[in-house]
DNA sequence: TCTGGGGTCCTTCGGCGC
DNA sequence: TCTGGCGCCGAAGGACCC
């Protein structure tokens, strides 16, 4: 594809958001209108997303969660709930989908769209409108779009219309709208670009422009420094593609205390290579390189990896590795965080059949996961705020809190009227925990 | 006040073959 | 035979994004 530069504003980004916290206060009606914090709820957790109410406070994404409980004691402070969040993207992709077949999926609730063949390039803004008019009628959902001549405008157009916004950037307007913005707002610039422009004086995109090309490759590389010689320039070919094949798959977990000796460390790597090994399995196909990261009590951070002659699907194999790889990392002092991720994918499983090799033990499965479509019963221990419960009576509601045998919950829905919190004697009033009910129809 | 979990991409360095 | 340069690859670390 000749990628001749556009010349009209036909690249659309939309972004859902506050994506998260969006999506509790819509499923959970007494959340409405208050400050929500959606994120890891142990000591060690951070915020994925607040809320706007919340963000008042100063409570912000990527922040420590007991902080941000500090900033906003009055907010709920939830458990994600993926496969709801995952239903409601499917929804909000599909609707973009109607714009142009073209649309290249970000993130969870992010998305280009590539407006120029379909039958909107003349009218972005009118079908940007109505697309978010729809999504809003079926999810309940903001999306805000940006529209522009490239990736980055859009983007940053995006970002410029929030909350609930709608912004297009024409070609001529494009400098009045980029030269202005702090850099730090260009995708890429990151705190530590922002330090380094920031002592040569750049702090917007007017000031990086100034940069002779030379003295921002020196400054953060070469190929950082190319890009942003060409993106404060509104420079930017990089097409709408969609169809990125996934490069790596893996889980980590940082522990709620930090860990120690040959056993729990041990243990720990099982649990962590199950859940990879899981994620493996679902992505379909095999790895050549399982890579180890360790997180010690001081926060240092070290990765080994272990490279296979082939690639591989066979779960003892890619275990064996990924404890190799655990061992190479000197695991003596406490550890906090243990990770392990396999790269090099190749698509399709290269599983070893048993009449290749003599030495073939018995099978070590990938244990199934706790099954999300299944309900359990809830418990002191599998409860996290925010989660789908079910009553035998009462109907579907949520976890507020569970101490001993006392659950906390509210009994309401998307189309419920607000819930007062109850508390029920478990052994009286058994509760299951059920898997995300995300109906959408358009109101 | 104490730093998640899922990823991608880039840089640097050392080893190796030519 | 020794040395240097080049390109490639794998390993490790770091920046960044949502």
């Amino acid at each position: 594809m000749a990628d001749r530069t556009r010349t009209r504003a036909t690249v659309l980004h939309a972004d859902a958001d506050s994506f998260f916290a969006a999506v509790e206060q819509r499923d959970k009606p007494s959340l409405r209108g208050r400050p929500v914090l959606v994120g890891g709820t142990g000591p060690r957790g951070v915020v994925s997303t607040a809320s706007y109410e919340a963000r008042l406070t100063g409570a912000r994404s990527a922040m420590p969660m007991s902080r941000a409980r500090r900033l906003t004691p009055a907010a709920a402070v939830l458990y994600p709930r993926f496969e709801a969040y995952s239903a409601y993207s499917r929804a909000i992709m599909a609707e973009l989908r109607t714009l142009s077949p073209l649309v290249e999926q970000l993130s969870i609730d992010e998305a280009f769209v590539d407006l120029q063949e379909g039958p909107f390039a003349d009218d972005p803004a009118a079908a940007a409108a109505a697309v978010r008019a729809r999504i809003r009628s079926l999810t309940g959902l903001a999306v805000s779009v940006g529209i522009g001549r490239t990736k980055l405008v859009a983007k940053l157009a995006s970002d410029a219309a929030k909350p609930d916004g709608l912004l297009l950037v024409e070609p001529p307007d494009e400098d009045a709208f980029l030269l202005p913005l702090p850099v730090r707002a260009v995708p890429g610039i990151g705190p530590a670009t922002a330090a380094a422009l920031e002592r040569l004086d750049a702090r917007t995109v007017a000031d990086l422009r100034r940069q002779p090309l030379d003295v921002l490759t020196m400054t953060v590389g070469e190929s950082s420094g190319a890009n942003l010689y060409r993106l404060a320039r509104g420079i930017d070919p990089r097409p709408v593609s969609p169809g990125a094949e996934r490069k790596s798959v893996g889980a980590e977990r940082t522990f709620a205390a930090d860990i120690f000796g040959r056993d729990a460390i041990s243990t720990a790597i099982d649990a962590v290579t199950d859940e990879a090994l899981r994620r493996l399995t679902a992505h379909g196909g095999g790895a050549r390189t399982v890579v180890a990261k360790v997180r010690f009590a001081d926060f240092t951070t070290l990765t080994r990896s272990v490279t296979l002659p082939q690639p591989s699907a066979e779960p003892a194999e890619l275990r064996a590795a990924a404890h190799q790889a655990a061992l190479a990392a000197g695991l003596t002092d406490s550890v906090r965080l243990l990770g392990v991720s396999f790269h090099n994918l190749s698509a399709h499983a290269q599983l070893t059949l048993p009449w290749d090799d003599d030495e073939v033990q018995a099978e070590p499965l990938v244990l199934p996961p706790e099954d999300p479509t299944q309900a359990r019963p809830l418990t002191e221990e599998n409860a996290r705020p925010g989660l789908d419960i079910e009553h035998a009576t009462l109907g579907r509601g949520w976890v507020v809190h569970v101490r001993g045998r006392a659950a906390t919950v509210r009994f309401e829905s998307v189309d419920t009227p607000p819930a007062r919190s109850q508390v029920l004697d478990l052994d009286v009033d058994p509760l299951l925990l059920v898997p995300p009910l995300v109906a959408l129809e358009p109101s």
